[in-house]
DNA sequence: CGTGCTGTTGAGGACGATCAATGACGGTGG
DNA sequence: CCACCGTCATTGATCGTCCTCAACAGCACG
């Protein structure tokens, strides 16, 4: 029983911790948190989404890594995104109505995911003004994220990858985890950042060969984050949660 | 008097019409837009934030076009989208304190702009929900269009340039103006596209010699929007504004 | 009538894609 | 227990797209 409670827990401290950075009161999380339903588990390769195409509910990643990509006609995919736990999947399908249909949510590593209904969302928007506006601001900074992304991919391809590595640290972390560890495979990594596997790979070595990285088993780790975020042009303020709250939020 | 009015009402049309078709009711746009201060003229060049650079207001587009953009270490620049009559410049800043601080937004064409006062916007946001889902929603759909260039920038530039062109035509036609003329310079487009001013010139002369433009004077017309778009693989969903409305509209 | 910005054209070179092949690893089924 | 297969990582060689540099023409501006 107190186990399954620590777990219970521990899966939702993540999410909680990045409610909390987006300005949620603390003492509103309990409620939150509580309404939230916990989901399915599921596979690398998985399609989050289509779990329950019902879209009557928002999605949350409870645990695990997964993307938003786009897979094109010639067959190639675009991954927007990663997502870490704490993260939610389909925040836009809730303000905006049939957004992105050709957009897919899939899992990079085993996921564990949780569900908050529509209806209980409104609920919690109407009764606590504070989430509705950390939701807002999840966006904004997505948003932000987007056009760093952007920006870096006009670098040549070894500040692009250093940039993309930044980028998942930082998301990491900002649900609290502070590992150094990126265990996302070489493909995908590609397919975030529009390059070809091959040429990731050769980046990947030069890395390697500037001590930046190292290698832990099949996965990466950042050796130096200092000097892999000055090479890549990294603004780690483009993923920050804000602690100071603008007028917005002092007048609700 | 008549006239000053009916030009008023002109300025205020784009806005009518785009907050309109993100949701906000007809019958509260008539207090919300009466809300918006007018503010100065700006030539192309000018920074638009910069002009009252005390963020203690929302800044909008009444006429004209702007662009978002980044000016990199090197001197060049990154325009992450351009902005059209209607369109809010700054809104990131309202839910999210120190967003971007080395974003600018510069006007590219003659512009005007109007202001609404953090105090004035946090009444409206209370007064009238479905302004603020408006506005949550106009991040979205800007979300879903930065995707859409990110994906653009991984084709070769013919396409990446047809696309640009295209979503200039959709954001003009968001507010209600269905003009061919696209009244930006090629540099202009070369630092939104990524792409050097020189391969840009080339990419058009080919766009011109397959009868998808031509010009009008130094300016640009999309005369086959269809084949166009489809060059580009430009998706016109993406900047679509909703008109049904998710179950989060119909609760408040 | 210069000065600056924009548009246009040419030539050379770099970065990264593509094609092709191989090794390592884990899972599956015979 | 081993053969087989799929995914991922790695390496080499060729080729194309697009950048860079450079120069010049048109146009608006003072």
């Amino acid at each position: 029983m107190t186990a399954m409670l620590k777990e219970a827990q521990g899966s939702f401290a993540p999410l909680r911790q990045k409610l909390l950075r987006l300005g949620v009161h603390e003492n509103d999380l309990g409620v939150i948190l509580s309404r939230i339903r916990t989901g399915p588990r599921l596979q690398r390769g998985d399609n989050i989404l289509a779990a329950r195409h019902s879209a009557n509910h928002l999605t949350v990643l409870m645990d695990g890594i997964a993307c938003l990509y786009e897979r094109l006609t010639d067959g190639s995919r675009q991954i927007y995104s990663f997502q870490y736990a704490g993260d939610f999947c389909d925040l836009g399908r809730h303000v905006l109505e049939a957004t992105e249909p050709k957009t897919v949510v899939g899992a990079v590593t085993e996921c564990r995911i949780g569900y908050l209904e529509n209806r209980v969302l409104d609920q919690l928007l109407v009764q606590y003004p504070s989430f509705g506006t950390a939701l807002w601001r999840s966006c904004v900074i997505e948003t932000g994220a987007l056009r760093a992304t952007l920006l870096s991919s006009r670098q040549p391809a070894l500040q692009c990858v250093a940039h993309l590595l930044c980028e998942q640290l930082a998301r990491q972390s900002a649900t609290g985890i502070d590992e150094a560890i990126i265990p996302i495979s070489q493909v995908d990594l590609a397919d975030a950042a529009g390059l070809s596997v091959v040429h990731v790979n050769r980046v990947f070595q030069e890395l390697l060969a500037m001590n930046l990285l190292s290698k832990v088993g099949r996965y990466i780790m950042v050796v130096d984050r200092g000097r892999l975020a000055r090479l890549g042009n990294f603004d780690g303020r483009c993923l920050d949660m804000p602690k100071v709250l603008s007028s917005w939020n002092v007048k609700i």
